[in-house]
RNA sequence: CGGGGCAUAGUGUAACGGUAACAUUCACGAUUCGGGUUCGUGAGAUUCUGGGUUCAAAUCCCAGUGCCCCGACCA
């Protein structure tokens, strides 16, 4: 893509109302727009890292099993009323609208009992379980004080994963795949080093839930890390009992930290109060027993950019970057302006390439967006590279970078597959 | 939901109770061309809303709304 033809541009300054380094970096690289507290549209570049980020998302859920579905936003009440979480004192956050004649609707804000209610039509059978369905959805959630940039949204994409098993033992199965997927996703982002199994609260489901917890200066959760393990207990549930309990030895770490994905055991409690049941071989009744396993893709596009950021901007890793190179065509001597266009075209056959063209402004400028932008390669091409033989090929994080012909650019950037 | 702060051009800021200024952005013209270059000319504002005090309100007072931060909350 052509920067000169991106319909959003880079700002010097950013809104004093957004203190967060999330927000104050992905609206000035352009990346998002804030629309209202705690509610912001996602622009080209945005869009291409959310994607991104949904894609790795997507692919461990399918390599574990999970069967991609959109379920709608909007939310009959009865179904809630039969799981008792209609009720504002029981749940706190609904946004609640009603239709012309009347009747009352709720705006998502979790999926467990409209997926339990359709998964009633076509689970009767053991033969019919395990089973796992994900979904990228928006959930609507009236936060009382939504904060931290794009962190704590009152509008959110969740990846939400239900899984349903015959029993508890299978369930733990799916239980322990999902873990590892969440773990391959966090370190596919590029988190995984900063990224925590962390013990958590179960809630009213389990003795424990698992949480991934990013560490950040910024997080909103205090954690307790234990390096040797490489595990961390949330500071919610931190007493000697659970380290006994877990049998953990050594030094915990406290640190804050953001909660990047939540996997929960649910046990029976939706298809007990919504009547999901399956026969057995023998031909009994029996509940089906479910988990759910989160990740806010949005969360963490906000994270990657609160861990990594320098004082320049930010640093996408090359897996959720919206682009693999940011070639710059530095000066307005025509000559280097054909061969950057030349350039461009050859990149672009396999690499995805955000060509700064012939806009006019500075080198400095341009210099100072690539860095905003956090493109991982940045390729320069000007009169002067071109005398030292080619294109000078920085990586955003590096210092300096290096001349290289255009030959061994291309091999240079060859994607890995 | 408690506490604190803020609200002026697209953005960032200024303005004793005396009729809105500067920077940036944008348009045009020069200049420069490897780290947000320099200069000129222009464009851009019912000073959040409503009320009150006053000869006079961006400025003082009251109410509302919105935004940010701290805390509580967070399936």
């Amino acid at each position: 893509m052509r920067q000169s033809e991106l319909f959003t541009k880079t700002k010097k300054e950013v809104p004093t109302d957004e203190v967060s380094k999330n927000a104050e970096l992905l609206i000035r690289g352009g990346f998002i727009y804030k629309e209202m507290a705690g509610v912001y549209s996602y622009l080209p570049l945005g869009l291409l890292v959310l994607n991104k980020i949904e894609n790795i998302i997507r692919e461990e859920m399918n390599a574990i099993g999970g069967q991609e579905i959109i379920m709608t936003a909007l939310q009959n009440p009865e179904l809630w009323k039969k799981t008792d979480r209609w009720d504002n004192e029981k749940v706190d956050i609904w946004f609640k609208t009603k239709l012309k004649n009347n009747t009352e609707l709720g705006l998502a804000f979790t999926h467990e009992e409209p997926l339990t209610n359709i998964m009633k039509n076509y689970i009767s059978s053991y033969r019919d379980l395990p089973k796992s369905v994900y979904q990228f959805q928006n959930k609507f959630r009236n936060e009382v004080r939504a904060k931290s940039g794009i962190m704590r949204t009152r509008e959110f994409i969740m990846k939400d994963l239900y899984s349903f098993s015959k029993n508890e033992a299978e369930h733990l199965e799916f239980y322990e795949k999902a873990k590892k997927a969440y773990t391959k996703i966090f370190e596919r982002s590029g988190i995984g080093h900063l990224t925590y199994l962390t013990f958590a609260s179960g809630g009213s489901f389990s003795k424990f839930s698992h949480e991934f917890q990013t560490v950040t200066s910024t997080g909103e959760d205090t954690i307790y890390v234990n390096e040797e393990n490489n595990i961390a207990i949330n500071k919610e549930v931190f007493t000697d009992d659970v380290k006994k309990d877990l049998s953990l030895s050594g030094d915990f770490k406290e640190t804050k930290a953001v909660e990047v994905g939540n996997i929960f055991t649910l046990g029976t409690r939706f298809s007990d109060a919504l009547d999901l049941t399956y026969q057995t071989e023998k031909g009994d009744k029996k509940p089906v027993f479910m988990g759910s396993y989160g990740i806010g893709p949005a969360r963490l596009m906000g994270t990657i950019v609160e861990a990594l950021a320098d004082d320049k901007g930010i640093i996408w890793p090359e897996t959720v970057a919206p682009f693999q190179v940011h070639l710059l065509a530095l000066g307005e001597d025509e000559a280097v302006l054909v061969e950057a266009d030349k350039i461009y075209e050859s990149l672009s056959a396999n690499s995805e390439v955000l060509f700064d063209d012939r806009r006019e402004i500075s080198a400095g400028e341009k210099f100072a967006d690539a860095d905003l932008l956090g493109i991982p390669y940045r390729a320069v091409i000007s009169s002067r590279s071109l005398k030292e033989g080619g294109v000078e090929l920085k990586k955003r994080a590096e210092e300096k970078g290096k001349v290289v012909s255009l030959k061994e650019l291309l091999v240079l950037l060859k994607p890995s597959a």
